[in-house]
DNA sequence: GTTAAGGCCGTACCTTAGTACGGAGTCAAG
DNA sequence: CTTGACTCCGTACTAAGGTACGGCCTTAAC
């Protein structure tokens, strides 16, 4: 074995996924089809480890693969106006996400802060905090 | 029909979720089984429509329904001491997600900045932007 | 008083995102 | 030249999070 490439398993370790889901994103072009040494036998580049990390990443965030294509399609060199407009209506989408975890966190923030500060009943701004949608 | 509570249908409508998934996290319990008028009619108060769109605004965020029951446990009066430490925990989770996605958030708006701004190659700066985990 | 809207329930089905499986081929090392 | 670790492929299964369906009941409205 030389070293012209990462073969699946090899990729798959390096990003931490199964090899399965190599197989699987192949499928659903979110991963391109790789060059074959002797005819066989895929072999991965190392932008493809960031590439699947990037998957995984988007993903926590809650972004559906379908998502992650489409941000993954403006990376891929898409004609430049439709990357433009697809960036900034995904921009919107990540700064609405971005405010709701911040509410998110200063909620839980107080509730660490407060939490058996006071001996009177916790009043948990959890919920409140996302009552704006 | 009279006021003391919404049925499930206006509850669903008010929070934006279908009937069944109401009935549906009152299976799962993320959801307490209310009151019946008559004996048969569930009624809901408007506490339930902020818990509803809670559920969906963490699941919005890359919390599953599982990680949302813990949110809510934070909430709805566990010992005191328990909840400190499990929102300290979540704390650590939400600060994570705000991390990777404020720089998503930030290689988007870079990428909208310089797109068509240059004549050159977009060399976008999304996947690179996650290379950080 | 019947009829349509909505409620009740359990069960079945669907989509998304993988995971597992099995039989066959390949390849580097011993 | 065989063995063990990997690869190939297609197909099947799984888990999470709903969604739909059908049969039955109860009302409020006409």
């Amino acid at each position: 074995m030389n070293q012209d490439g990462l073969t699946i398993g090899a990729l798959a370790s390096a990003a931490e996924v199964n090899v399965e889901t190599i197989r699987y994103y192949q499928r659903r072009r979110l991963l391109r089809e790789p060059a074959r040494s002797y005819g066989q036998i895929r072999r991965y580049s190392v932008a493809d480890v960031a590439r699947v990390r990037f998957v995984k990443s988007a993903q926590r965030m809650g972004f559906s693969l379908d998502e992650v294509e489409g941000l993954l399609r403006l990376e891929d060199g898409t004609h430049c106006g439709e990357a433009r407009i697809a960036a900034e209506r995904k921009l919107a989408v990540v700064r609405a996400k971005l405010a709701d975890l911040q509410r998110i966190e200063a909620a839980l923030a107080t509730l660490v802060d407060e939490c058996c500060a006071a001996t009177g009943k916790i009043r948990c701004p959890l919920i409140d905090a996302l009552q704006v949608n």
